[in-house]
DNA sequence: TTTCTCGCACTATTTGAAGTTACATGAAAC
DNA sequence: GTTTCATGTAACTTCAAATAGTGCGAGAAA
């Protein structure tokens, strides 16, 4: 079963845009992310409707965050992608008949919704601002002079 | 995302096959899951090789159940389909010279390693013969005759 | 008024699971 | 032994969902 990574996506993304102070382009993101830029206006959108980035037209124009990067969690850019499903797995049909499957699907159903209430508290402890000081303490292992470093892609 | 009913379809097939105690054919149990017997070996040839079923071919043949019910756990079931991955989001990129990403990997990675090893512990607390007794509850609780009551589909 | 940028509807492509066919193998019935 | 029933497995074919891409409209700055 292929693996959504939306979620992984746009946190880089938000990441990359936290890093730039001017406003990026969602042609410049689209590089730095190896996409489509529509793809990325795509998977912002969501983001600007729940008010954690800000979208500009024209000269000048691109994407901003919105917000304290300590005042976003991963929770909070979970919720704004559209809440996809965190479980890989499912049940076979949700409504059956059969009574067989009845035990089945609510066995499972026990153990998936423990897993994700997990899942989604720990979202909720992480902060796009630990996820960018973690990014600062990478770079400053890898290298003495960060400043000369190149974080972008390519 | 589409998620994986593989889990949820090999359970109900082997409490089917638990209820019978003659050998069941593919064909039997297919028309119970309202699919292809072709299907129903490939995911019950997983099993056999696991020594959790049996197969006989020839006159009188078909699949049986090869250990006690209590012996057998969702985990056993799901390692022996082959492990297939639990969580439906994954990462962009899984080595990523970008450190950005590696951040983000790290956090993500940190949260659905929890949720996985949540979610393996509770499927091997969960045995058929659970299973099976849940779905005689069932069957009791729909009505006062369950022996005339039909567990099948349709 | 030209250029740059997002917004959005629409189309195309890709991907992977599920279904199907075909045929070989082995075991019991006759 | 030959027929029938059943699994084993390797193709091949759909089919649906996710993703990528195209085209054009709208708004803002140069």
């Amino acid at each position: 079963m292929k693996r959504d990574s939306r979620l992984s996506g746009v946190l880089h993304v938000l990441l990359h845009m936290a890093e730039h102070r001017a406003p990026m382009t969602s042609e410049q993101l689209a590089k730095a992310m190896q996409t489509h830029p529509v793809v990325i206006r795509r998977i912002l959108g969501g983001l600007r409707d729940g008010g954690f980035v800000h979208s500009e037209k024209g000269h000048g124009g691109g994407w901003t965050i919105a917000r304290d990067l300590t005042a976003i969690t991963m929770r909070d850019v979970y919720d704004a992608i559209g809440r996809p499903s965190l479980m890989a797995m499912g049940n076979r049909t949700e409504a059956p008949g059969c009574l067989v499957e009845q035990a089945v699907n609510a066995a499972l159903d026990t153990s998936f919704q423990e897993a994700e209430a997990l899942l989604l508290a720990r979202f909720g402890d992480v902060t796009l601002a630990q996820l960018a000081a973690d990014f600062h303490a990478r770079m400053a292992a890898r290298s003495l002079s960060p400043t000369t470093q190149e974080h972008i892609h390519g």
